[in-house]
DNA sequence: GACTAGTCTTTCCGTCATGGAAAACGTCTC
DNA sequence: GAGACGTTTTCCATGACGGAAAGACTAGTC
C-alpha cells in the first residue's frame, strides 16, 4: 500500500485526471486523451512532458503502422504516487469526521 | 448525498486543508488554522477570503472579551462543496471506469 | 487622550503555473 | 519534393500563490 503523500504533479486538475484515466485503462491515445480533457494539443502535450519528466509516465509512439499516433500509460511509480496522493486526500477528508462530510444538507 | 463535482475553490491545496479541517472542528482560530498550516498571516486571511467569498466559510469576531479573535466556521454549502469535491475526486479514482474513456485497448 | 500591543487585512512585489495560438518539427504518403 | 498528419515547442497573456511590510482596528495602559 502507497504511503498517504500530496504530490503536487499529481495534484493538479488536468493532470489528476489524465492519471486516472490512465490508471483505469493502462493505455490512451493522446487525441483521446486530449478529447477526454477538452484542452489543446499544445496543454495535453505539456502536461504529459511534466509526468513524463517526474517519471509517472511513458510515452509510446509505435512505428511503422501508418501515422504516428502516441500512446501513454501510467508507470509503476505513476501508479504510486496517484495512489498514495489519493490517499492523502482521503486521509484528510477523513480527519473530518466522515459522517459529518456526508451530513452537509442544510444547516448553519 | 452531494454531488460530485469539483471545485476550484476547494482544490487549491491550503484551501483543501482548511476546508478538512473546519469540517472536523466546526470552528477554528484563526492562529490555530495558520499554524496548522504553516503559512503567514497574509495567506491564511486571503485563502479565508476566499473561502468566505465563496459562501463557503463564515468568520465571527466576538467582541467584548479581550483581545480580538476570529473564529472561522464552515457553511452548509461549503461543507456541501467540500463533501462534492472529495466525491469528485474518489470518482476520478475509482479505477474500474473503463466505460467513460473508450481507448482503444486494442492492438496498434 | 496618547500610546502600545495584539490581531487580522491589504498592498506590493516577485515567481511560477496554466492555457491557447501559432510556428516548428518529424514522419509518413503520394 | 510537396503535403498531410500528429506532436512538440515557442511565444504571450493571465492569474494564482506566497511572503514581507504597511494599514487598520480594537482593547488595554498610562
Amino acid at each position: 500500500m502507497s504511503v498517504p503523500r500530496f504530490d503536487e504533479v499529481v495534484h493538479a486538475p488536468n493532470r489528476l485526471q489524465i492519471c486516472a484515466l490512465l490508471v483505469a485503462v493502462d493505455r490512451a491515445e493522446f487525441a483521446t486523451l486530449r478529447e477526454s480533457l477538452g484542452v489543446a494539443d499544445s496543454v495535453l502535450s505539456k502536461h504529459l512532458k511534466v509526468l513524463v519528466d517526474a517519471g509517472y509516465v511513458v510515452l509510446a509512439k509505435p512505428a511503422g503502422h501508418g501515422r504516428v499516433r502516441t500512446w501513454a500509460s501510467i508507470t509503476g511509480s505513476g501508479r504510486t504516487a496517484f495512489a498514495g496522493h489519493v490517499a492523502e486526500l482521503q486521509r484528510l477528508a477523513a480527519t473530518a469526521d466522515p459522517s459529518s462530510v456526508e451530513a452537509g444538507t442544510e444547516r448553519y
